[in-house]
DNA sequence: AAAAGAGGTTAATCTAGATTACTATTTATT
DNA sequence: AATAAATAGTAATCTAGATTAACCTCTTTT
């Protein structure tokens, strides 16, 4: 069981003692997911919060006409989860399914409390992880209204480099809210100019 | 002074002794602000995280063209400042502005750490709220990509009945990404239909 | 090696929403 | 009461990006 990786992620913010570091790692799991799996499935409650060692996830919302949303990739060193539904324990409105296999360490709902109650640390941890993804998501609402969609997909590529690698072109169009032909078109004009 | 409204809505979450319900006070600021008024400037670095206790603010961006992009409005027990540049003390993105005559209740980023080291659940209640922001953010930008416009704006005043009273129609159309314009349009044809 | 599937490209046509420009209203200001 | 600002509404024209429908690779499966 290799809990290292999370380990140093969590020791980037808060430290903790032997002690806290075994009671952690009695408290979450390694789990393996094949390609295509769903790690959680619209409607199903989410009661995991997954950090990715290895892989790579997709997180969509099926709108009512079945049309596929992605609202996030999300890779190593990253986490995974319908949050909206683990903190309220409600059906989840996504899904997460795996683009790769992967290996997610789980934080499941039933040991939240108790965690956060034996290592308060971890409240601060979370706390500060939130703050830098609500900050992310919010400077993303005002790109997706300020720039058109060639300037979101140069950013995209600049902001995620590792991830336009791994992950098919419809899926990246999917994410930046534009159809797979209007991408290519995009991706076609940025090679003429250069 | 009154510190009520925040006093309250913080022990929706958690609770405090009477010792940390006067420390967090000597540790906040009851501050009062005129219509037009900026909280933050874009470009400044935001240092004070706002607690409404009345009136109403708008958080936008002023793209590379001088266009405004409301990503927020604030109202009564919620939350007002640019936590990006607030959590990294770097030049603000947004601007927050008054949309009326607002009182808030400012946390200071100086006496942020102090607060969370002698009240360790204050760490709680911001993840919480964090949580939840988060979520609602995520939503959004679903919302975003897979709703037509008609559809954002009946979400949005199901949702904010309270905030269309108060906000001109201006700024609802650039809260939903779309020109006054262009809501003007929308508004007829609901009319037309009922 | 043929067939099927998954991913990607191209081009014609169509539409939601932008732009421009002008006309009311409503609200402050003198 | 008159004038100037702000806020809204309407209508014609325009465009970014969607839709549809081809065709073109590669892989994978049989």
């Amino acid at each position: 069981m290799n809990f290292a990786p999370l380990l140093s992620y969590i020791e980037n913010h808060i430290s903790l003692t032997e002690d806290e570091r075994l009671f952690l790692q009695s408290k979450i799991k390694l789990r393996s997911y094949l390609k295509g799996q769903f790690i959680v499935q619209q409607g199903d409650v989410c009661n995991t919060t997954n950090f990715i060692v290895s892989g790579c996830t997709k997180m969509f919302h099926a709108d009512a006409e079945g049309m596929e949303h992605i609202v996030m990739f999300s890779e190593e060193n990253w986490w995974s989860s319908d949050l909206g539904s683990y903190i309220s324990q409600a059906p989840a409105d996504y899904n997460i399914q795996c683009t790769e296999p992967t290996k997610v360490i789980q934080f499941s709902y039933q040991n939240q409390e108790e965690l956060f109650e034996k290592i308060p640390k971890l409240e601060r941890f979370f706390r500060i992880i939130l703050e830098k993804a609500l900050v992310a998501s919010q400077k993303r609402i005002v790109r997706n209204f300020s720039l058109p969609a060639k300037e979101r997909y140069l950013y995209f590529k600049e902001q995620y480099p590792t991830i336009e690698q791994r992950i098919p072109q419809y899926m990246i169009a999917s994410y930046l809210g534009i159809t797979k032909e209007f991408l290519s078109k995009i991706k076609s004009q940025l090679i003429l100019k250069q």
